[in-house]
RNA sequence: GGCGCGGUAGCUCAGUUGGUUAGAGCGAUCGACUCAUAAUCGAUAGGUCGGGAGUUCAAGUCUCCCCCACGCCA
């Protein structure tokens, strides 16, 4: 048995991620951890709301509500959202916790205890109206090199030139449309990561069995330009973790807060601190302190590849900073996006399926199961409702639903409700318990790579292998001629109901109750040894026929679902 | 503009260090079966592996150039 820890990238709290959020990162993190103990590893799965920030303070200010109780009322919200989708983590924490406010102010101590921090004193733009200095992107103007007028203070959308927000003519501040707006002098904290680069690449090199994708993002900062840059971790805000110098005053400081990307990924590690104190665990040290008991700790990281050079980054040099035992992340699995329908989701736009709209329509493991086995791990991914439809009445309706509607049927008409007893295993049954064992082993090869395409594929074909067995040896006709080799062969169909129960259970969970439910299965342990497992029911064994696993989407449903999530969301 | 991930059957994607007739699922066509959610199982058709040049006994796989799509640019 291993000890896995296992973080999904936050999700901002300014509203309800959408489906490609959550393939990429939180629904394969679940997988992944349902897995690992399924196969009986000791697993500690955290998440939380990333709750700083300017984009937090706008969102609570258009919903008019102070922004702690914003984020307190979304935080509940996306908890409710996720515990409905199946998402098991141990904890869903908050990164405005007074964890992690202790924790990012114990980090800045010591970074600055370890000589890595350096004031700045820099020029910012502050709208008098607004009453703040306004980030980069929340200012509008004319670009100075090509005319446009809504060229935005970091880059100019038409003629794609990096700006400078004072390069603008005529700015305007796009909260409220101000042009009041001066140049203030303010001072700010930088995090010195560029010293730690040699440190960041030979760690980087040495993972040579990241995906491709993490690590040539990685390479991609560490190496562009003049190389890894020195970070900004302060802002001029009111909403966020007051600047402080561990548990001390941060002179020429005050009324600052730590920028979000320095507190959110702290708060993985203050979210365990959260999960003891929720009273669901002791000892958070043991997961995250190499010195405290974490060395034999395998942490697994998931997130979208935006996500990334935070991760490879900035995060670890802040832990390799603080040089004080840190765990740092061992396997980094990112993805790419999903498209919706031929463009990108778009919360602004409402464009696609979100969350809490995809659970109002369909189960959580239709989506779960879809979205798992098409997701963007080697490029972008493409959703169409021809293909989701298409895709999940046949695995999940016909090939496995089905599977359990036949055997179960057909043995109720001719068995009645318990296992069969009778006859003798011949070649069919050796050859069906070799081509699962093989089966089996590739699947849960493919799941500890976290190969999930491939593992949803493989678990597919597990599927099919009860359909053949079963096409191939007709216990509806057998049964007519010799009904205990029928008894065999209908034993081996509720057995595999069993065995799919367990294997099934990480893709999609609530299906793979109701299975094992059927069979009245009391043991759902991993199948180590697959002939035992295909026996685990004997003959006298109740079962139940349970209700159909999955119901078919019709195409008027599909239609009407197309067009209702085509457009701006209502 | 720079950089990055891609461009493989109608669709979604696999294709390890270059090596025999390029694979899977879906869709299509045909057949088998009739226990089952008109489900299942089998077979067949379908690709000059984005384009061009090169290295090699041998290239989807390596090199160079070009085209296209998407993304990132602190």
């Amino acid at each position: 048995m291993a000890r896995h820890l296992i973080t999904s990238a936050i999700p901002y709290i300014n509203g309800i991620k959408h489906l490609g959020n959550l393939v990429g990162s939180q629904l394969p993190a679940d997988l992944y951890a349902r897995y690992l103990r399924g196969r009986g590893h000791e697993v500690l799965f955290l998440c939380a709301t990333d709750e700083h920030g300017t984009p937090a303070e706008l969102a609570a200010a258009k919903a008019g509500q102070p922004v702690a109780d914003y984020c307190a009322a979304m935080h509940d919200v996306q908890a409710d959202i996720a515990q409905r989708f199946g998402l098991s983590f141990d904890h869903f924490g908050r990164s405005s916790s007074p964890q992690n406010h202790r924790l990012t102010q114990y980090f800045a101590g010591r970074l600055n205890d370890q000589g890595l921090i350096r004031e700045v004193t820099e020029d910012q733009v502050y709208s008098v109206t607004d009453a703040r200095f306004l980030p980069d992107r929340y200012i509008e103007g004319t670009c100075p090199n090509c005319g446009f007028t809504d060229a935005r203070g970091d880059q100019c959308d038409n003629c794609t030139k990096q700006l400078d927000p004072t390069d603008l003519i005529d700015p305007r501040s796009t909260i409220s449309g101000a042009t009041d707006l001066e140049v203030r002098t303010t001072k700010h904290l930088y995090l010195e990561q560029s010293r730690l680069k040699g440190q960041l690449a030979d760690w980087i090199d040495s993972k040579t069995d990241w995906p491709i994708l993490t690590t040539s993002i990685a390479k991609k900062w560490l190496n562009d330009g003049d190389g890894l840059q020195d970070r900004g971790i302060t802002r001029d805000l009111d909403w966020g973790i007051p600047v402080r110098d561990g548990d001390a005053d941060w002179p020429g400081m005050e009324g600052k807060v730590f920028y979000v990307w320095f507190d959110a990924p702290i708060e993985y590690i203050a979210c365990a601190q959260e999960w003891v104190d929720a009273g669901k665990g002791a000892n958070w040290e043991s997961w995250w302190r190499t010195d405290k008991g974490a060395a034999d700790v395998r942490y697994t990281q998931f997130m979208g590849k935006d996500n990334v050079p935070f991760h490879t980054l900035s995060f670890p040099a802040t832990i390799m900073g603080a040089d004080d035992g840190w765990k740092l992340v061992d396997y980094i699995k990112s993805f790419n996006y999903l498209n919706y329908d031929g463009g990108q989701f778009s919360t602004s736009r409402g464009r696609g399926v979100f969350m809490d709209q995809a659970l109002e329509i369909l189960p959580s493991d239709t989506w779960r199961w879809w979205l798992l086995s098409h997701a963007p791990e080697t490029s972008d991914a493409e959703f169409t409702w021809t293909a989701f439809v298409q895709d999940v009445n046949k695995d999940l309706a016909d090939v496995l639903g089905n599977f359990v509607s036949r055997i179960t049927k057909f043995c109720r008409s001719k068995f009645g409700d318990a296992v069969p007893a009778g006859g003798t295993e011949g070649p069919a049954e050796a050859a069906l318990i070799a081509d699962l064992t093989a089966r089996v082993a590739a699947y849960a090869a493919h799941m500890d790579a976290i190969e999930v395409r491939k593992a949803a594929a493989e678990l597919r074909a597990i599927w099919v292998a009860g359909n053949e067995y079963l096409q191939s040896t007709a216990p509806w006709t057998t049964f007519k001629t010799d009904p205990d080799a029928a008894a065999v062969q209908v034993r081996m169909g509720l057995n595999l109901i069993r065995l799919y129960g367990v294997l099934s259970a990480p893709f999609i969970p609530d299906a793979s109750a109701a299975m094992l439910d059927a069979v009245g299965a009391t043991d759902a342990g991993w199948p180590d040894d697959v002939a035992a497992a295909l026996h685990a029911l004997p003959a006298g064994h109740a079962f139940t026929v349970p209700d159909n696993l999955f119901t078919k989407i019709t195409d008027d449903q599909r239609d009407d679902w197309a067009a209702r999530f085509a457009g701006v969301r209502t």
